[in-house]
DNA sequence: AGTAAATGAATGAATAGTCATTCACTTGCT
DNA sequence: AGCAAGTGAATGACTATTCATTCATTTACT
């Protein structure tokens, strides 16, 4: 039987070679001897080499996006999920750092498929953010001016940006507490100090 | 005489191509056809297919660079700073979508070349933002608890996924100064209503 | 229990195609 | 004529994918 076991050594190994290589340049030759399998048994498990990449967002994401949802569905108070959805979301990045710089570099591929996976299941994990915004807005504790959508743009882009401290060599390594709080304080106070 | 003019009509052919199809799907043969040379035209100008790409980024890029700290240096209040470097970003993104596409995808290669590059032009233009906020903490006006280090980041990245609004199809095209005040507003006085 | 047959996962060498780069040649200008 | 600029077909290196073959394991029969 085609093990799950080997179905996730060839994700995790393909994750780490794509790390570090990025889509085009990781050989599948390399993917197989991470994996330490053979070439072939590559395509035992994955259509092509794109669906591997594709396979590694939907199932390392998807892990992701069902933790963070499974922690706020029980909160009823915007400004406790905003501070989980950053949370789970700097502390995933942090931890699986093959995972992160997966994201960072392959989800801005301007590939066809990689602009689907972009407009579907990605698009759930942001729209979490303009739900949660609205949601504050409706209880009065957010600034009606502020439009979710523009907004929970603004804030993915900055915990993306952020989070690439922690995979981009020569950095001072901040914790995912103190990250998180810098984060919450400029979203929800501003930089401001009068007014 | 090697002419300037068509330097610069590869330039941009090549970033309408690097635009659609991203560096490694973009073909020599595609960039040369959309600039109306020969294949072995574009080796005269360039070194090779990498050449064109920094090339790219450099020379595009730099020239907003040059527009942005042009306009700054006139000024001393950090929140017209803050507010020029804004518009000014939104502007030229909306303004050369293809540019704005390259940007979004390429800059975030895995190459070593271009963590190169993002470790000098570029992070020059991200640290134009922390010596903006280190003035208005020095000035009294930005809380101190900030981490410039952070904001700048948060701030970049917020700006650049944002402004994929306009480059993504199908969304609502909002403003760049609905867009620029969206920015102020959640970055300077935060989306509370109450503090 | 022992053996033969069947299975299908795994292998990795061979294939088939792609494309960046080169270079012998042409064009056009002074 | 002499030279710079331009051309594009030819080259050769590279690699995703295939597939004939192996072999460990299971099934089924006596």
């Amino acid at each position: 039987m085609k093990s799950l076991d080997k179905h996730n050594k060839i994700i995790i190994s393909a994750t780490k070679v794509f790390a570090k290589k990025g889509f085009f340049n990781a050989r599948i030759s390399d993917i197989a001897k991470e994996a330490k399998v053979a070439d072939g048994t590559i395509y035992l498990y994955f259509n092509n080499k794109f669906d591997i990449l594709i396979s590694v967002l939907e199932e390392e994401i998807g892990k992701i996006i069902e933790q963070i949802e499974k922690a706020i569905e029980q909160e009823t108070d915007p400004e406790k999920m905003l501070n989980i959805f950053i949370e789970k979301h700097l502390s995933a990045m942090k931890q699986n750092k093959n995972l992160a710089e997966v994201i960072h570099i392959e989800l801005r591929q301007s590939d066809r498929l990689v602009k689907e996976y972009r407009n579907t299941s990605f698009k759930q994990y942001i729209d979490m953010i303009s739900k949660i915004i609205k949601k504050g807005q409706e209880l009065g504790i957010y600034r009606t001016d502020i439009l979710p959508d523009i907004a929970k743009r603004a804030f993915f882009g900055a915990l993306d940006e952020v989070s690439r401290i922690w995979t981009t060599p020569g950095n001072v390594q901040y914790s995912v507490e103190q990250t998180s709080e810098q984060i919450i304080a400029l979203f929800l106070t501003g930089m401001r100090t009068t007014s």
